[in-house]
DNA sequence: CGCCCCATGTAAGACGTTACATGATTGA
DNA sequence: TCAATCATGTAACGTCTTACATGGGGCG
């Protein structure tokens, strides 16, 4: 009943609520966006998607279409909505940067349409938040391996650095767009 | 006799050419330092290990120190070594840079040591290479959302372009360095 | 009729995660 | 002697990958 929901779960979760959709609907959104990262193979997504359904996140409907074979649309349940905000609003820690951004960017995706503008913008808040000490944290690496490390050692260390930077700036132009908006909004 | 090695498998490898040590030494770097991601779990790290060993890519010889415990320090083999190299200079296609770029950054960090200077150079160009027509893919891939999607997703793939526009300037940069280093000694 | 696309799935195998087990040595 | 650290592993479990299976429908 309680088991974790995988990386791929929570992406099948926000796309169907998004939109509900089949699984080979599904597939082909993965395979044709920058979404490709979560398998498009449907070894992957059909017991992904039959885990959402167990655990209630989701539930499929068979729909019957004239002539075409059987099509299972699955439509995320009050729960799974409840779960995906859940999921979405979890303050983003240190394991989140270091551990691939992946999920934390998938989680910004869905945001505003799962919870709202402004939890996208407590997200980002959040992120920029998050980054500061980490990127302190990284230079000091960087100083320790300096002296000892060959050249393409420091460099990919660097690279690493430079990446969260970009993302520090992309926050705070994130933000700034946000903030915009909401005042748009609100006047 | 020709399995697929895990990317686990060429850290363990990579970090073993540069530096013969036991399983233990291996779980301290990766648990110390920025290749975290590469689990620093006894249940992983050794059954790699072995597995590197049945390939014939490493060789563990069993160091009995004064009193200590048993430790087994591992070495690459020169069929080890012959593999990473071949890994290390594959060319850098379009899904090494989708499929996360923590492999591409791995065979780059070990290049110098393993394969050398010109070879870290080499793989530079081919990165720089391969990125202008993957942003030119995902710039179109903007403006396609761009009318459709929430906020939020135009902004995670703005995040996406950013990060892989800063990685271009770093590959420049990092060029800059070899071509100095090189010509440096080569005078 | 044969072929390709829709749409769903299953089976085998590899890998990683978590948690536990073991045993020896060092230090309080 | 008790705990912590060194050093190596195993077992259970879940998930992903690859490859194959199935079966209807449209089309030439």
């Amino acid at each position: 009943m309680n088991a974790e929901i995988s990386s791929l779960g929570y992406a099948l979760l926000g796309l169907l609520h998004g939109k509900p959709s089949s699984g080979y609907d599904l597939r082909k959104i993965f395979s044709s966006t920058a979404m490709r990262t979560y398998s498009d193979s449907p070894g992957a997504i059909y017991p992904a998607l039959r885990r959402l359904e167990r655990e209630g996140m989701i539930r499929g409907s068979v729909e019957e279409r004239s002539g075409l074979r059987r099509r299972q649309v699955f439509r995320v349940t009050p729960r799974g909505l409840v779960e995906l905000r859940r999921w979405i609003m979890l303050p983003i820690t240190h394991d989140d940067l270091t551990s691939g951004l992946k999920m934390v960017m998938l989680r910004f995706a869905f945001s505003e349409n799962a919870v709202g503008a402004t939890a996208s913008l407590e997200i980002l808040r959040s992120m920029e938040a998050a980054l500061r000490p980490h990127l302190r944290e990284l230079g000091q690496k960087l100083e320790e391996i300096r002296p000892v490390a060959p050249t393409s050692g420091r460099l990919a260390l660097e690279c690493g650095i430079r990446s969260y930077e970009s993302l520090l700036q992309w926050s705070r132009y994130a933000i700034s767009i946000y903030e915009k908006q909401l005042k748009g909004e609100s006047s």
